[in-house]
DNA sequence: ATGGGAGCTACAGCGACTGTAGGTTCAAGA
DNA sequence: TCTTGAACCTACAGTCGCTGTAGCTCCCAT
């Protein structure tokens, strides 16, 4: 056997555990089970999940390129690829590529995006809404700075924890 | 009656029309009305929709606002104001301003994830996944540039039509 | 023995759409 | 007048990456 099997002193984390040491919630952990990103793992008697250190390992890397913001597919593919750790790394650096490509893009349309909103705010006159230059300009593309609009990401308004 | 009744002149769009003027698409206009974004319009004797001049406008703003990237609540609230032309454009200014602060956060997380993916891709040496120092950076919190980590939102990866 | 925190499953909801299935209506050409 | 095909209709499922809830069971310390 390639693993040795687990044994009395081998560390064995219940979920909450995995969910603190890499700053995962419970149920993103299941989540990540029920998409096939994470293995079923260990059940105790009473039927509760139970952890090894490479399941650890994983989610630790799990998160940490979430927080990257690569989507769960290109962390996938990641993840693949530790698993071949002889193989060439052209594909990871691709996927790194490719989200960082995307990145820019990102910050370029919300750079445009900035400089509108600044100046819309800046010629506002602060009177009445008839006369408001914020309400204008998005009532009529005439009035509006750029020659052309992309549109930009929603904003998840996601919770500041 | 407060309106007059539409006559035979004014202009009587099909959802089709306003979604090509607009460039909005036809089910993203019905999904509007669904949440009342947009008022019922009046239908056909067959049941088809039909849509005033005003309308056109209402979504044309609501296209255009949602370019700038504001979240449907809020140009629901400046929907609102629009119908309060005398009130004072304090709310709107301060719509603006909120969005304006969120799309410098996410440009200054943006700007921070570039620099590290940046880094990354540049120390790779190209050769196996294991000596690769993208993965390597992904499994190794320690080996990771920035003192801490806030996460990005995620890439929803929207075609480019 | 008991209390409470941690775990379990299953499912609904978020935002802002997008896509599909399966039907109906409308306008233009033969 | 008939036919064709595009445009329209409703209703609902799926997207992404979770998050929250309800209503249980389990485990450990006192």
């Amino acid at each position: 056997m390639t693993q040795p099997a687990i044994t009395d002193t081998a560390p064995r984390y219940p979920i909450g555990d995995l969910a603190r040491q890499t700053g995962t919630k419970v149920q993103t952990i299941r989540y990540y089970e029920s998409i096939g990103l994470l293995p079923e793992p260990a059940r105790t008697a009473g039927n509760q999940r139970v952890y090894g250190q490479d399941q650890l390992d994983r989610l630790g890397f799990i998160k940490h390129a979430r927080d990257f913001g690569f989507p769960l597919d290109a962390i996938r593919e990641l993840l693949d690829m530790t698993d071949r750790p002889a193989a060439s790394c052209t594909e990871a650096d691709e996927i790194v590529s490719r989200h960082l490509g995307e990145v820019r893009r990102r910050i370029g349309r919300l750079q445009a995006l900035e400089g509108e909103l600044a100046r819309m705010l800046k010629s506002c006159s602060h009177g009445t809404v008839a006369d408001c230059r914020v309400i204008n300009v998005l009532s009529d593309h005439e009035k509006c700075c750029t020659t052309s609009h992309e549109p930009v990401e929603t904003m998840p308004y996601r919770a500041p924890d």
